[in-house]
DNA sequence: AACGCGTGGGG
DNA sequence: TCCCCAAGCGT
């Protein structure tokens, strides 16, 4: 099919099927998007599925309604703000574009994606996205739906992440662009369309614009297409942490350093190697600690048990440290604190209800 | 260029 | 329970 044929029935299936989701509202003084929300949306939705970012979206804008109260905002606000949605880079990198924002471009989101490339957190998808879909740029913007949906529907074999597969699709996604009435809703619909038709595993092919014209589906090769990544290696990580209270109920954090898991959030104070003291090597002396069980998180890459040790500090200030603080509950709830280390306290907080309480009988084996 | 970085839903 | 993986980016 010509890339008009694609640009058009793709662009009629969206006009219908598009979802309504809170960044696609249009802002009636302006007729176009609000930037900033799309600009929060994007960082949200790097790696990250809508049904996820929906939970976030609209708490996070209540919390940091413009770029200005997000430059102005401490590190540690917008860090908890983002809790629970991973991948936390992005949060800082979130915060520093907006800075970059306010202070070299007083305010107004660039709407070319040269200067948007130049954002912190900015890569080529997001600043086509947001050129594209927010300010009408004729350019691509290509994510993993859309690598997929391309190659399916020319039957092009390979890999997603192989560099011939990753040019082919740039040139089919701007010859796409080229053609497209509005470049953005050409952007958008391949997106959407990759994400609730043509998904990796049983696309609905029977909902699809393109059906008629899919290579891989004529030649029944849309399980294969596209061959899978190497999967990067999964190892295992051992934590020992101290959930160690005060009198009052409250629990002891610390910030996780730079460079560690979770970097920059609240965490139990962690030991990663096996201490012969534990409570003296976590800066807790005087406090004895007891084995409390485990909980477990699995990351991208890495296999996380925490192995948890409990402990009641009859002076709180003797365990103080750089970086450390004593929460009560209601602060707990507030703080930017790992999923991972959210259930390991969810002992602790079982005002809140949890999901999945997870609680796995104490192991034999020395901690 | 390959790797590090979270999370929870679905098959 | 296990495995896959989703609107990537920085280094």
């Amino acid at each position: 099919m010509t890339p008009e044929v694609l640009a058009r029935s793709l662009t009629r299936w969206f006009q219908k099927s598009r979802r309504d989701l809170p960044w696609r509202a249009v802002d009636p003084s302006t007729g176009q998007r609000k930037p900033y929300h799309a600009l929060v949306s994007e960082f949200m939705l790097q790696q990250t599925q809508v049904a996820r970012v929906l939970e976030f979206f609209p708490v996070f804008l209540q919390r940091f309604p413009t770029v200005e109260s997000l430059a102005q905002a401490r590190d540690e606000h917008v860090l908890a703000a983002w809790a629970g949605l991973g991948y936390y880079r992005r949060a800082r990198l979130l915060h520093a574009a907006a800075r970059t924002i306010v202070g070299e471009f007083s305010g107004r989101i660039p709407d070319d994606p040269e200067t948007l490339r130049q954002l912190p957190g900015v890569g080529a998808y997001t600043a086509g996205a947001m050129a594209s879909i927010v300010f009408g740029a004729r350019v691509p913007a290509v994510d993993g739906n859309v690598v997929r949906v391309l190659l399916r529907v020319h039957g092009r074999a390979g890999a997603a992440d192989d560099p011939r597969s990753l040019r082919f699709v740039h040139a089919r996604a701007s010859e796409l662009v080229a053609v497209a009435r509005h470049p953005g809703v050409v952007n958008e619909g391949l997106m959407e369309l990759g994400a609730t038709v043509c998904t990796p595993a049983n696309p609905r092919c029977g909902a699809c614009p393109w059906a008629a014209g899919c290579i891989a589906r004529r030649d029944e090769r849309t399980r294969d297409i596209p061959r899978p990544k190497r999967s990067p290696r999964v190892t295992g990580l051992v934590l020992r942490c101290a959930v160690v209270t005060d009198a009052r109920g409250r629990v002891l954090l610390e910030r996780a350093p730079a460079g560690a898991l979770w970097a920059g959030l609240w965490r139990l104070p962690t030991a990663e190697m096996t201490p012969r003291r534990l409570a003296a090597a976590l800066g807790l002396a005087g406090v004895s600690l007891r084995r409390a069980g485990r909980a477990r998180a699995t990351l991208s890459h890495r296999q996380v048990e925490l192995r948890l040790w409990r402990g009641h500090a009859a002076n709180p200030t003797a365990c103080r440290a750089e970086d450390r603080r004593w929460f009560d509950l209601a602060a707990l709830r507030r703080a930017g604190v790992s999923s991972a280390h959210r259930q390991a306290l969810a002992g602790l907080l079982d005002a809140e209800p949890k999901k999945r309480p997870r609680r796995a009988p104490g192991p034999r084996s020395r901690q």
